[in-house]
DNA sequence: GGTATTTGACCGTG
DNA sequence: CACGGTCAAATACC
């Protein structure tokens, strides 16, 4: 067995590193879009080969390292529920139920209030608060949106938001399903401004706080996590085809998700977790990419930041980390 | 009037 | 049964 592990581990090492490498060709030549796909397919493959070993011997009871049929059944289009997907993601085994342990993905962001919203929290779409609710055990209670145009265009991604209790200058994303929505109109804040910018987008605000009934502490919550943004993002697809493209592939990849995925297009794409292409152009600072599904408990992002992430180029890196927990790849020098 | 938010109720899951 | 997530009626704002 241990050899067995052993040689698994090499390979995925050599996987990953692969892929790591191709990313960051990835990034040199994004702009040819030919050639970046091609990339991307080749980073994913390494990627879901990777995912295949870990998949099977991190869990050996689940093993679904054949061929999973990766796209889900088009569930956006039919499903009244943002739940769907999640069955998408997992149900070959457990089919059945939906189950609420969607797998997602959190960031965790720090905001500044002091200094006024140092961070941009546009992330180019629009959402909708649906639900707030007070978690047992956290201070603050948890904002629930949706895209806006859920109904319009059948969207069904969905973001949650909750401030951090004990650093209340932060907040969890944990944005789950993916954008199939089409909105030029979103239009990204481009370079955003790094400074504090007025989180109100200019074209189209919708979002501008309504409900003046909620008090102060939501305010914030409101107004900073609503609109929440990355840095000049990119969250899924936005209007430049080819980020959303890149989106969509390291979403695919579902980090944990296991399974092999192929391209889906854009429109149809709804994979199950976005992956935000992490701001300045160029994935350049990584974030958590945590995609946690029924097998990893809970995702915890753990960098905070926006601000530092000492990480490197590459958001792969997040799952170093986080496979970190499962695996020792310590020898495998995971520095990228 | 249309759209967004608030908030209690409902429902599925563990 | 408790908790988290979503629904939907009521309400607020433009």
């Amino acid at each position: 067995m241990e050899n067995a592990w052993r040689m698994e581990q090499k390979t995925l090492i050599s996987e990953l590193t692969e892929g790591m490498e191709l990313a960051k060709q990835l990034r040199v030549n994004l702009g040819s879009a030919e050639t970046s796909e091609v990339l991307l397919r080749r980073i994913l493959s390494s990627y879901e080969k990777a995912l295949l070993i870990l998949n099977w011997s991190g869990s050996m009871g689940q093993a679904q390292a054949s061929g999973v049929p990766p796209e889900s059944p088009i569930s956006i289009n039919g499903s009244p529920r943002s739940e769907d997907f999640d069955g998408a993601l997992k149900d070959n085994q457990d089919s059945s139920k939906k189950r609420k342990t969607l797998p997602r993905r959190t960031d965790k962001v720090k905001v500044s209030f002091e200094s006024g919203l140092e961070g941009p929290f546009e992330d180019g779409y629009s959402w909708r608060k649906y639900g707030q609710k007070d978690i047992l055990g956290a201070k603050y209670p948890r904002s629930y949106y949706r895209c806006t145009y859920r109904n319009t265009q059948n969207c069904w991604a969905t973001k949650q938001v909750q401030r951090s209790d004990e650093d209340p200058s932060t907040f969890e994303v944990t944005y789950r399903g993916t954008h199939t929505c089409f909105n030029g109109s979103q239009s990204v804040p481009q370079p955003a401004s790094p400074e504090k910018h007025e989180h109100k987008l200019n074209h189209h605000s919708d979002n501008h706080q309504k409900g003046s009934g909620i008090n102060n502490e939501y305010l914030d919550n409101k107004e900073i996590a609503s609109p929440f943004s990355f840095p000049t993002s990119s969250l899924g697809c936005m209007k430049s085809n080819d980020y959303c493209f890149s989106s969509l592939m390291l979403d695919e990849n579902n980090f944990l998700g296991g399974f092999s995925s192929s391209f889906i297009p854009p429109a149809a794409a709804e994979s199950n977790f976005y992956y935000i292409s992490q701001n300045q152009m160029n994935f350049g600072d990584v974030h958590n990419l945590q995609q946690s599904e029924s097998e990893l408990p809970e995702l915890q992002s753990a960098n905070n930041s926006v601000a530092n992430s000492p990480i490197l180029n590459l958001d792969f890196s997040i799952d170093a980390a986080e496979l970190d927990s499962n695996f020792p790849f310590d020898n495998a020098g995971f520095s990228f």
